[in-house]
DNA sequence: TATGAATGAGCTTTCATTCAT
DNA sequence: CATGAATGAAAGCTCATTCAT
């Protein structure tokens, strides 16, 4: 968070007060991520950020809203991250739904804790209707389907439900995440996305498009030939 | 001290005996299940189950051992439901991977609340290492194993990694359960299994077998002919 | 979960700061004693002193250990009495013993609930070999001893095992303690000394001291010369 | 408890029914003695005893009746043993002391748990006003003060109140009680009971009864002629 | 503005006592 | 009669939240 050295004093307690509040969302996330939501004691928060209880309570209203603003956070770094990585690569097409997977997956390789607050999210608070987690889900799932309808227009994707294809790949993402780290495995999640890629591209491309997978950018593990 | 007036033992009827303990976990089950752990009061339980607090105490030693016996029961019936089903088609070789298939998600739409046991589960009790539900996956996952090798010997599935096979069905499966009733939808788990199983064979079945699909009693939606 | 209405800091005005421990310490020193550690209930002690439950548990970590620090405090403080009320009189030899006993007594006519709480704590903690009033009863039979052992040298005291002495002593004060206020007598403990000491020092002094006890500035109620 | 082979019927259920109570109230004491009144647990010494719960509520009405009864039992046992012991020596005047002494210690010698059952009496129903212990003090003490008024017209005691004398011969024996095992002392209490005579009798003897210890039948540890 | 002492609802768990069987 | 399942008052302790300083 490259927040630049100051010149004038008003600038750096607004510059202090947006950081306080940044400080205080890192901590929480590690602390709801690693113990859980009912397990986070707010003093004990605010003592390791070395910070009265008082203060949490200034800059969130409650350890509930707290947590949302915790989950918030995480969801808008993982777009972000995402949105940089397939500008930052410039690629077009079925490459972008490959960048975008493994940005994806390279985002909780790097923020594992978002994951147990996405669990925690759904366990604790789902029964109150509220999911940030899901609605985010829903916003992307909307972009998904037009790029996907735009690919069967062009050829490269069978005939089928937009709709269904959103799903099915989410489906992959998501039960990769919940499964991830359940085992022990010092593995990367990025390290699975050629799996995903493949059995999602085997599944989902038009018999022309996986014979030129090569030529588009993808890569099938060498089963289009097969 | 306690030596105060008596409160004693009120009920009577009981014409169920032997039910007593399942009568609680069903219960329990949904209880937990729609408020989540901590939001489970035993007290609430008790007087909706008609009994006193006492007698779920007599009978699970403490809420946690009652949750765990909750998911234990749960994953239990899960495994019979599902055996019950392979075994009353019987079925051989890839219909088999159907009708697991369908059977499990089956399973879920008759026990939705299972699913957020599952997840109460991961949410609460994964920072103490226990994780019955992580347990049975894996158990599962050998046998899984064991099929697809024998399958692949049959020149049915591409040569790949048996691991890698069962995990990514897992994770097709897990991903539907978890990402599943997010969504309002209305539409049941086991309406799903096509799809599932769509991507899933057209991804791991050897051309031979994929041409051959509905000699063999699978169905992939005329997607393999295409 | 407990995200519910607030309850909150309503004490305002506490002009005594410091004292907060030491009054919560006085009042569960009263409690204890009257109604024995097990009906003792903290809400009831918090109400008494006008404070939250919260504010004792902050203060002491469980029942228990407020429990011991008012044994503590209290065997601190007769301590605190005897040595004062001993230096003030500027008395040595027999005279110190004499002066000893009459504030160990007065101590405990002046804080009869600390007789209860040493009940108490034998009764309730004994078993879990806890014992701070044993440990301060071995502490001062050490310093008895010495003493002994120099009027022994001094030719006050008839050769005798300094153990015993102080032993016998103490069995002489503490059963003296310990039977007292069962009976409803309202003689107080102190009016009591002279006939402990009369007993102890007739059993223990030398011929020659005996008959100089006037002298020596101890009083035998005229025994010495029958 | 050898309830012999049975001829008959009706003989055994009264014997049985009077060796029932007198088995849970032996079981009682040893729990009541080692745990305290607070931690022992009906059901646990129904269990202990093979019985049921009811089986013991039918006996005793209540936790705290059974505790009483328990220390009742225990004062007849205790007086019963003395009055025994006395009677067996036919010992008269000033050896009935030392004798009645020495069978008080020798009975706590081998019933210990007594000790704890009277902490537990004081401890936790002092409060309630009820002792049984205290009672049975008091009913002792005047028998002793008859005694010692005896022995004071035949001119073995100096003249003294004989409530006096009967009150410290028992700060001195209770004292030894409280005060026992607190430490870890494998010595018995018994071997304790020179000690306690000595003191004592050096304390109120007359000088003829001193000098005459001896050919009275008492040991002062040669202290007498000193 | 920041702090953390104070609060008390809420929740878990225990166990004396009752009574249907 | 004996049994032990059932009960629920009671009590310990936690921790989100408030607010005087």
């Amino acid at each position: 968070m490259n927040t630049k050295a100051g010149r004038g004093r008003p600038k750096k307690d607004l510059k202090e007060f947006q950081n306080r509040n940044e400080q205080i969302l890192d901590a929480a996330r590690l602390m709801f991520a690693s113990r859980g939501f009912a397990d986070t004691d707010v003093e004990e928060l605010a003592s390791e950020l070395g910070i009265g209880k008082g203060t949490i309570y200034r800059a969130f209203p409650s350890k509930q809203e707290l947590f949302f603003a915790t989950v918030d956070r995480s969801l808008e770094q993982m777009a972000g991250f995402i949105k940089a990585e397939v500008a930052a690569q410039q690629v077009e097409g079925l490459q972008k739904i490959q960048t975008a997977v493994k940005a994806f997956l390279h985002f909780f390789d790097a923020n594992p804790a978002v994951i147990e607050l996405f669990i925690q999210e759904r366990a604790v608070f789902s029964g109150q209707g509220h999911s940030s987690f899901w609605e985010h889900c829903r916003k992307n799932s909307a972009r998904w389907e037009t790029f996907f309808s735009d690919l069967m227009a062009q050829g490269f994707i069978r005939k089928s439900d937009p709709r269904w294809l959103a799903d099915t790949l989410n489906q992959l993402l998501y039960g990769q995440l919940f499964l991830h780290r359940m085992d022990g495995s010092q593995q990367s999640l990025k390290s699975k996305s050629n799996d995903i890629l493949t059995i999602f591209f085997v599944g989902i491309l038009t018999k022309e498009a996986l014979r030129n997978s090569q030529a588009l950018g993808i890569d099938l593990g060498g089963l289009a030939n097969e």
